[in-house]
DNA sequence: CCTATCCATAACTTAGCGTTATGCTTCTTT
DNA sequence: AAAGAAGCATAACGCTAAGTTATGGATAGG
């Protein structure tokens, strides 16, 4: 009893005669008769009652006919989903985004939802570990990340670069200086933000690696806290290039080894998986709104 | 994409891997990979990852895998049904039954019922013209009628033959008699069943056939009521030999061109539309019980 | 470094399914 | 009443589609 079986038999009895439904399958008649013949030994019982001027089901035959409706109708909707998934037109992406994404990600986000309605867009925030964790454990399908939490297994697209920037009043010795490296950072009072932002780890991170100690005087803290101290002069604020630095601040760039202190910002996936086909697509729309918003 | 390429992902989602599915679906490894490449073409994308080890499902692979899943098994429970009704143990049928139809034919009904609890009888109950009509309109699948009203076209099986019975008071001048004609009854004070009764019928019929004018003292009366009124010399009582005559009362048989009166009971279909097969079995079942009962 | 595992490809074979031709039965038409 | 039409079954034949064996390539593990 296969999907053409059923097919055969919601067309006899829709046309009322074999010759007619031959004729809607697109197939000779005896293939039809033959193949009806067959389930019914398959099945034990006549399925139509061969009356001189039509076939009428038999009770079995009804039977099968109203299975036979739901079925092929299953089968078509399973194949119309599984095509949509497949283009990209519907399914579910599970996706960590880490907390203090750019603006320029909700912005894509939501374009995509509204080009892509039949998709669901989980979304978890997990921080840069975690979020390896759960691509590796395919608990999630996209992540993003900073540049740096990339590993091999991982493909990804860069979304943002930021630099690191210092924000000071006018009269602090860095005002004046195109850059500052790290080390000069050295024992300062630095006013740092929150680890959700990915600028402290990164500045923790380098300086860890370059052999600098630093002495935050403010951690954990949002950006308007950075902003509102290093304005009072309590301390030099260490804050990602996106936030807007106000006039009574001068901001100045972090460098390091000769090159300004930059990061990327990246979303990434398993390399050995298949993504979800709308993952592909919303990995587009990040990578192009994004660009635009660094344009913009 | 048809069943066996919805049981071929089911296979390869379980087993892991191609070469796994492919011998517990018992074929060759090529041909399992053949058919997954096929349907992965036809869907417009990747089913499962061919990682080193073992075959992973894609997004898409999980959703034609969770379709694959409810589809089988609704093929299967399809398939289950249907070989139930073709062997009897399940369905539906619809029978007609005579009002006063013999006790047996409960008996018989209710045996059925609990020897095929899957079977659903819905009983209605019409008079023989509505019932061969209902028939002829395949409104039911079976009717109980008597003999006189089967036409072309039915086939049946004889249930019951019974005689009709005068019963009159021991003083009467029938009560000495072997069997009484029909003519005898020409103006005579006849107690009559209801309609419903085929009894009643069946004499009225013989009746007019024989051009004897019956002038009924009481008609619509049930079984109860004419003896009750026998008894009381009120009149000639004409019952069905199935009606216990007590033992004040002299039964006579009604006797015509020298047969006694004797009319059929059968049970009636269509005779060219195949049955429900369990409708068969319960043809079966009644036949064998109202045999019991006349043995008995 | 070699071997074992696993999937893909290629070449070949077969079985099933479809096709045409034809016969039989029944109803309709003249 | 006879011929025609409609409808399904049967038979013989052809071809496509699917299976099989053999083999190659890639990768992980001993």
């Amino acid at each position: 009893m296969d999907l053409e079986d059923l097919a055969a038999v919601q067309a006899v009895v829709h046309q009322g005669t074999f010759s007619a439904a031959a004729v809607s399958l697109k197939v000779a008649q005896p293939a039809l008769s033959r193949r009806i013949q067959r389930l019914e030994r398959e099945l034990g019982g006549l399925l139509f009652d061969r009356l001189p001027r039509h076939a009428a089901p038999t009770p079995l035959g009804d039977a099968v006919a109203s299975a036979a409706a739901a079925i092929l109708n299953e089968v078509e909707s399973a194949r119309a989903d599984a095509m949509a998934i497949a283009r990209g037109a519907a399914g579910r992406i599970r996706m960590s985004s880490l907390a203090g994404g750019i603006p320029a990600l909700a912005r894509g986000l939501s374009l995509f939802q509204q080009r892509h309605p039949e998709v669901v867009v989980e979304l978890r925030a997990l921080d840069a570990d975690a979020a390896v964790l759960a691509l590796r454990e395919r608990r999630v399908d996209l992540a993003t990340l900073p540049g740096s939490a990339l590993e091999p297994g991982l493909r990804s697209r860069k979304l943002a670069r930021w630099r690191v920037v210092l924000a000071v009043r006018p009269d602090h010795p860095f005002a004046s200086r195109r850059a500052v490296p790290i080390s000069a950072l050295e024992d300062q009072p630095l006013l740092m933000l929150a680890p959700e932002f990915m600028v402290s780890r990164h500045v923790m991170d380098l300086a860890e690696r370059t052999g600098v100690r630093l002495q935050p005087r403010l951690r954990d803290a949002s950006p308007e806290a950075v902003l509102s101290l290093a304005r009072r002069a309590w301390g030099i604020g260490v804050l990602p290039d996106s936030v807007r630095i106000p006039a009574e601040l001068v901001s100045v760039p972090l460098a390091r080894a000769g090159a300004s202190a930059e990061f990327d910002y990246v979303i990434a996936w398993l390399a050995d998986r298949t993504l979800p086909a709308a993952a592909g697509v919303l990995v587009q729309t990040l990578v192009k709104e994004t660009a635009a918003f660094r344009a913009g």
